[in-house]
DNA sequence: TATTGTTATACTCTATAACTATA
DNA sequence: TATAGTTATAGAGTATAACAATA
């Protein structure tokens, strides 16, 4: 009775739930270190590479919501890391810039995140990480086409 | 402006987030046809194929926690797909067994899932699907295994 | 009329402590 | 004492509706 899930293991879905719940919390425990989880990394990431952007262009590029944006963004000005500045151009927009604090603590996070992220794929040869991101992208990329055409309907055809 | 998060892109662990958040909801579209979601349908393709098996074992082998198990059990019950029989070895634990309703709706939602997941990976070739499964695995292997380790120390070391 | 940021809210998933009945 | 199933609960993460200020 080793292998109760053999059914399953062959599904692509059930491989990615199961590898995205196992590397999930150790993301968050390297994050952790730095006063950071998931959401507020990506976020100050992308900050950091695009000075200036508002949090609807943020939101859309980590396909968060923007609700739950602004609690991530809270929190990153909250530590120092982030400001809001009011746009001139549109008074309506905040533009999101990195403070150096902000700019500090992505370099020294994303240094950890990589050499965590080295251990992560440990044993996978550069040829199986460039197949890896490119199989992910395809299926991120058909997900996003299918739901965008009702799947209910398709599959009951 | 079109690739705001290229500096997250090359991040195994969010190519995953990205990958897994996008199919999931397709997923699920696909299996609420069969009044299902993806924790009971995978619980009942385990119990499909391991007839007896008790909820500890169900849970552990879908890396679902016991308590967030009964009331999936309870589900697939009170839609007539499984049946807790008092198991005669051990009076505590039940021996979960499939209806012949149970058998049917496995079957039949296994095939439609698998269609879709033809069209989840649809651009990709045997082959890297292969080395997809294998990467996955690995990652999801090293991650338990760091977990293990107590990350906190290992990165700060 | 449409959009940005926001509040409130709700739903799912996940995680832990503590209970009961058996072992 | 240890384990199977259960209850209650709390925390993430995620989703939608509706509002004020601005376009």
């Amino acid at each position: 009775m080793q292998h109760l899930d053999r059914n399953l293991r062959h599904l692509t879905g059930y491989q990615l739930r199961r590898a995205n719940s196992s590397s999930m919390p150790v993301v968050n425990l390297v994050l952790a270190e730095f006063g950071l989880r998931r959401a507020t990394y990506s976020s100050l990431v992308i900050i950091v590479s695009n000075p200036g952007l508002n949090q609807r262009q943020l939101a859309d590029a980590l396909a968060i919501e923007r609700p739950n944006m602004v609690q991530v963004v809270d929190q990153l000005e909250a530590c120092g890391l982030v400001e809001r500045t009011k746009s001139d151009a549109d008074r309506r927009a905040y533009a999101l810039q990195p403070t150096p604090k902000g700019r500090a603590l992505e370099s020294e996070s994303t240094k950890a995140l990589e050499w965590f992220e080295a251990q992560l794929t440990q044993g996978l040869s550069e040829a199986d990480l460039k197949t890896l991101a490119r199989c992910l992208t395809a299926i991120e990329r058909n997900a996003n086409s299918l739901e965008a055409t009702d799947v209910c309907k398709i599959s009951s055809a």
